[in-house]
DNA sequence: TGTACATCAGTGAACGCGCGTTCACTGATGTAC
DNA sequence: TGTACATCAGTGAACGCGCGTTCACTGATGTAC
């Protein structure tokens, strides 16, 4: 749809009725560029070239630059929304749901974390509070239901805190997308999806058990 | 010694002998400015500004921009080095110390893991590879020998990836100080000290025996 | 000891460049009559 | 049905601006004689 070579004849109203080819061209370009480089590090040029489109169309459908992320931001999050509404739908998920759905996803979709922490840190205003909000609304409430479950069902133990619980549960499922060059690179590890359902599996155990054997108990031992 | 207030002449060979006080005054600044905001977003004149110096002397001292940036990332990772070896000498971490150390210097260095993941994902070359080795050097084998003495001592149960229990011990560690602004506006929490120590103990509780109670621990083990 | 001069830290104006944006213009399309 | 015209998606040259960098110049300092 978007590679269409249709020689574009000059100036004047185009021939074909390509609906929105243009502007969803530039958007893509924008993804695609602005995911993996900071805002002032793109150029209006670079993307209009890259959706080989004239670069006054920036202006023209977005106001500008800063129109163009911020529509390209909200395709993300709305694109994000759908993967994860397709994945698991519902809010209801137990840690080993949580734990498997999210690390497929976020082997899916390597660009994610990056994305939310860099706007999350760099980024001001509008952009940064709506991606918290996305955060706040889709992915915190999911977990700290079945968190909550837990503990009232008596499973958890008492003595630790429901929302250090997300906390840690959050940042053992992300680390390795988030460092995946790092990751790849110090300790040899290819982060793929295979790689993400292994990991989902091991959080699982460790989240729930820990690693002390004390704790892990005769149960393991039936459980090689 | 940096804000002297020396009314300078004009033109000429300074009187004063200020030793290298422009040449520390921009990594100062350089330091401030950039560990807040993207390479292309900081210019030279804004960091001249505020280190109170004529911007040519970038070039003169640094050769250029980039020049500037790779001294001062030196200049952050060498201070990082002296925090990190200040708390807790040597290579020898029990979990529970590295969970605590950990927790204090990111709480005491709120820019640390925003700069490393900056680097780590959006640089190339040079800068990356030196904060991907400072990591693998100075972070990753404190902790490997740990796991590896649990486990050899036979502690940890041995079903488990000690790559993966790195994974999730530095991501639950560090995730609350990465998304900081996130954390506190979602979930009410304030990052600070405070908060650093409380989580520590957390996440040893956490990594070292999971959330569920024994019992409840032992009757789902049995139904995977 | 006094003087002439090379050194060099620092100045500030100017450079060219690429940036985001603007604007007069184009011409196929859709519509009114 | 044919024609005149308003519409508007798209063009491309040009705009001013701020950027990183350069460079001729300054003048206090240190040194040689």
């Amino acid at each position: 749809m978007i590679d269409n070579e249709l020689p574009r004849s000059g100036a004047g109203r185009p021939s074909g009725s390509d609906g929105d080819r243009v502007r969803d061209s530039l958007l893509q370009a924008a993804r695609a560029l602005f995911l993996s480089n900071e805002f002032k590090a793109v150029s209006i040029r670079q993307i209009a070239a890259a959706a080989n489109v004239n670069g006054a169309m920036v202006s023209y459908y977005f106001g500008g630059k800063q129109g163009l992320y911020l529509a390209m931001v909200e395709d993300v999050l709305e694109s994000l929304e759908q993967s994860l509404e397709a994945l698991h739908p519902g809010t209801e998920f137990t840690i080993e749901e949580f734990s498997h759905s999210y690390c497929l996803l976020l082997a899916a979709n390597p660009w994610w974390p990056n994305f939310v922490v860099r706007e999350v840190l760099f980024s001001e205003g509008e952009i940064k509070q709506a991606v918290i909000q996305k955060f706040a609304t889709s992915f915190a409430p999911r977990l700290i239901t079945s968190i909550h479950k837990g503990m009232a069902g008596g499973q958890f133990r008492d003595n630790l805190d429901p929302a250090m619980m997300l906390l840690s549960l959050m940042g053992m499922t992300i680390f390795p997308f988030l460092a995946k060059p790092m990751v790849e690179q110090v300790l040899n590890i290819k982060v793929d999806a295979d790689f993400a359902s292994r990991y989902a599996s091991h959080n699982t155990q460790l989240f729930l058990h820990g690693v002390h054997t004390a704790s892990a108990g005769a149960a393991l031992e039936k459980n090689p």
